[in-house]
DNA sequence: CTTCTACTTTAGACTGATTATAAACTGATA
DNA sequence: TATCAGTTTATAATCAGTCTAAAGTAGAAG
């Protein structure tokens, strides 16, 4: 992806295609794989991969704008801080609660059978599976 | 479950039962319902309901405490702030993205299957399954 | 190309949950 | 009853995340 396709996309989307946007799509959007990353990683890696110094009030607002446009998610774990996911299929996570690693599953790897109805007048948004691992006793 | 109990079990566990443990025990265990709380909450019930002011490192302290010995369990969400459950069988739950209301689901009545093989090296702790709900909007 | 305005960015102040600290206190044991 | 390690406590410190108000900028209009 091109700076002209983020940039369509920005605007597509309602956000103005600032500098700091498209530096940040570029950082989060034109890699191989998807990938997980906290605000401060971001924010690091911004400056020291991309020679962009991004404050973090604006990771933080960008971050929240494209979680809204559905362009990461967000990951909720036993964890102080917030992770986020370049990956936006549905889907699942191995949680080391020690080393604090992430590794996604395919949704379609589990499969999960008898949901219960959610309680009345609510409806489910989205179902989360987290499988907490550790490293092998030594 | 009477005060002697309680001294007993925390005696037994290796902790040694103070005053503020007691109560807290109290508080917890000698109810009829499980249930959900904040350490806030918690600090804030031994205050009113059992007229024991305890300072919130103290609570942070027995929380953590009562956690390692598994007499809670701590529940993970999307949330700055983390919940307590004295309800430590194995379970699930429903919670609430708008509200922060959360409840149970026992674990018998979901399902999973398929539940892919842990990383190398590392082994399955626990799985915890929120299944995120919202009011249906009116 | 300039002006204007609403949207953005920014540094730094602020908040709220949690942890660390260091002094005072207390349960268990001799 | 004296002793001491384990606890409690108030308070300070930390850390993620949010707020604020001033300065900057994209885009439309002239």
């Amino acid at each position: 992806m091109k700076n002209q396709d983020f940039i369509n996309k920005l605007r597509n989307s309602g956000l103005r295609p600032t500098k700091q946007r498209i530096k940040i799509c570029e950082a989060l959007f034109n890699t191989e794989k998807t990938f997980h990353f906290t605000v401060n990683d971001l924010a690091k890696m911004m400056q020291k991969n991309f020679n962009e110094k991004i404050s973090l009030a604006t990771v933080y607002n960008t971050l929240h704008a494209f979680k809204k446009k559905g362009y990461v998610k967000e990951i909720s774990l036993g964890n102080d801080k917030s992770y986020f996911d370049t990956n936006i299929s549905s889907h699942h996570h191995f949680y080391d609660t020690k080393t604090n690693e992430l590794i996604d599953i395919d949704s379609s790897k589990i499969e999960l059978k008898n949901i219960p109805n959610p309680p009345k007048g609510k409806s489910i948004k989205e179902i989360d599976v987290v499988i907490n691992v550790e490293n092998d006793s030594q």
